[in-house]
DNA sequence: CTGAAAGCGCTTACAG
DNA sequence: CTGAAAGCGCTTACAG
């Protein structure tokens, strides 16, 4: 069933049918109610192809994913990009993904030339991304979660910075002072973020920072490991870890140098995804809606698309979760 | 620049352009070389939405992810949707993502409703699957992933029987004779054929079942924990896991309990996502890989919408990989 | 081998 | 408030 077939159905025209359903230019009440009420008692469905040429939109937008991600970053993407699906949905538009990796952005350019989506939502951005130059060039409305760099692309995130801080404050506060940070690569903005985070609860307190115990690119099991160590000689209170994969590793050697949590060292995290959801003790950590996160992410775009006014920098909230781990 | 741009640029007609572009229809040659040497300098790409209104077709599939899953699952459908992806590309179509539920296809439904896909992928299929009924009345192209009880739906998997059965065999050759197993869901189609390649392997070494020392649905932590505590008064030699979720927690169990592995008791996985990767001691596992899966079906997809002859069932490879945790 | 024309199913200025 | 007509950018039967 088309348009046409609705038209003449009805005695009247194409146009007045189209107009009843998208809700634009002047009509008779009356008619409108008509054509509605025989659209929904035959179940007519518009033809998205045809409306997406007329009006030069596919309705699609795209969430693009990097390949190299670890287990909580995959955790995330994945709540993310539910949440952009399901905001997506209730905007009419869908989703179509496409998987990047720092080299290859080769599936990222084939759509947006191929005009296959109206917009485009940045996973996450690295320093010089390629994918960002290259949407930039294009043209197309385009959003980062995450910061960016380049302060003109609308960005959304969470307010990782003011978590961290409040985290390491509430931990001084209890009387923690040596307190060390282990993180992940420190070109990761979101790390420096944390980083920052935590030397500013350490100067709003006016406690001095030992860099002594700041551990940062503890990007692999190994240098977890030795740093762990490294901090248990230095006979430090509280180990914080960047992310829940890190602190995965940590809990699991603090276990087999045979140190309890918390009495012998307390541990907590700036994220907690869902790898830690069961550990015992429970983790003192900040938590982050992912999909939350994703759902606002897709409506800065489609303002962006329909050209709207947008902010230039969305931030979302966290929850500080004070658990066991953390006990004093 | 459209395909009328080019037509008038070269003298020549509309259709002739086509043509060249196409592939389809007679074109003398020297025309098409023509065409295409202007094509690509100027960089032209054709607009998708207008060959999509003429031929009816969207040049999009979609790939359905199910909302109810554990780490494993989240690793696979990632993989997996990686490889669609990636398969898709290559065959110049893109994924739309869709996500159901188990009591909501309502997205599924719009998507579909809407015609902006040409065929679907489900990532995985329950009994008396709900969107595997809707689809079917729908008449759109769709295959499955894993089994599906319809066998009028082309489906799509890894042989899970054959490697379950294998790996189980391997250890019952062994020597190993009181080994235990501990699985999902049986509601699960795959781990009905994870316990049918559990027994058929002691049938093939004609050694009976004990089913005192099979755990199924053990769904939640808890539910493993007292398997394995039931199974270790049990004094098995081994304990099976129906998947690496599972041997998570088998293994933390173990640990508790003070057993070691292998020296004690030994363990091994019938699936391994990314989890288990850097456990000590390294766990004997069946290895699938889901990037290829995704792939495969992407390419079976498109062939059934492009109304080729298809298989009704395509089973694909496993890696049986032998480690320490099965040391004897 | 090539082209004019109709068609895919919508939208939207323009006229009334 | 309503409609005839042109347009979105392709494809494809039909004719030559």
């Amino acid at each position: 069933m088309t348009i046409d077939d609705i038209a003449r159905e009805l005695n009247i025209s194409k146009t007045t049918v189209s107009r009843a359903i998208s809700g634009k230019g002047r009509i008779g009440i009356e008619t409108r109610e008509k054509v509605l009420k025989y659209i929904n008692e035959n179940n007519y469905r518009p033809n998205a192809l045809a409306k997406g040429l007329a009006q030069s939109r596919t309705f699609n937008i795209s969430f693009v994913m990097p390949e190299d991600y670890n287990l909580t970053e995959l955790s995330f993407f994945q709540n993310c990009m539910w949440g952009v699906s399901s905001r997506a949905s209730d905007l009419d538009y869908d989703v179509i993904i496409s998987m990047v990796t720092e080299n290859d952005i080769s599936r990222l350019e084939r759509l947006v030339d191929n005009r296959k989506v109206d917009g485009i939502i940045l996973g996450r951005t690295l320093e010089n991304d390629p994918a960002m130059e290259y949407l930039k060039k294009t043209g197309i409305p385009f959003i980062a979660i995450g910061a960016a760099e380049d302060k003109s692309v609308p960005q959304i995130d969470n307010d990782h910075l003011a978590g961290c801080s409040e985290l390491t404050s509430l931990l001084l506060k209890k009387g923690i002072r040596k307190l060390a940070l282990i993180g992940g690569s420190i070109r990761n903005i979101v790390n420096q973020n944390r980083l920052k985070g935590y030397q500013d609860a350490f100067e709003k307190n006016k406690i001095p920072v030992d860099n002594g115990v700041i551990y940062t690119d503890a990007c692999s099991k190994i240098k977890i490991e030795e740093a762990v160590k490294e901090l248990l000689l230095k006979r430090v209170e509280c180990i914080l870890c960047m992310d829940d994969a890190i602190c995965i590793h940590v809990l699991n050697t603090l276990e087999s140098e045979g140190f309890k949590v918390p009495q012998d060292i307390k541990v907590a995290s700036f994220y907690n995804s869902r790898m830690l959801e069961n550990h015992q003790p429970a983790i003192t950590s900040l938590q982050f809606d992912a999909m939350e996160l994703g759902a606002a992410s897709c409506s800065l775009l489609v303002d962006c698309i329909e050209k709207k006014e947008v902010a230039d920098r969305t931030l979302l909230g966290y929850q500080l979760v004070i658990n066991e781990s953390t006990k004093v």
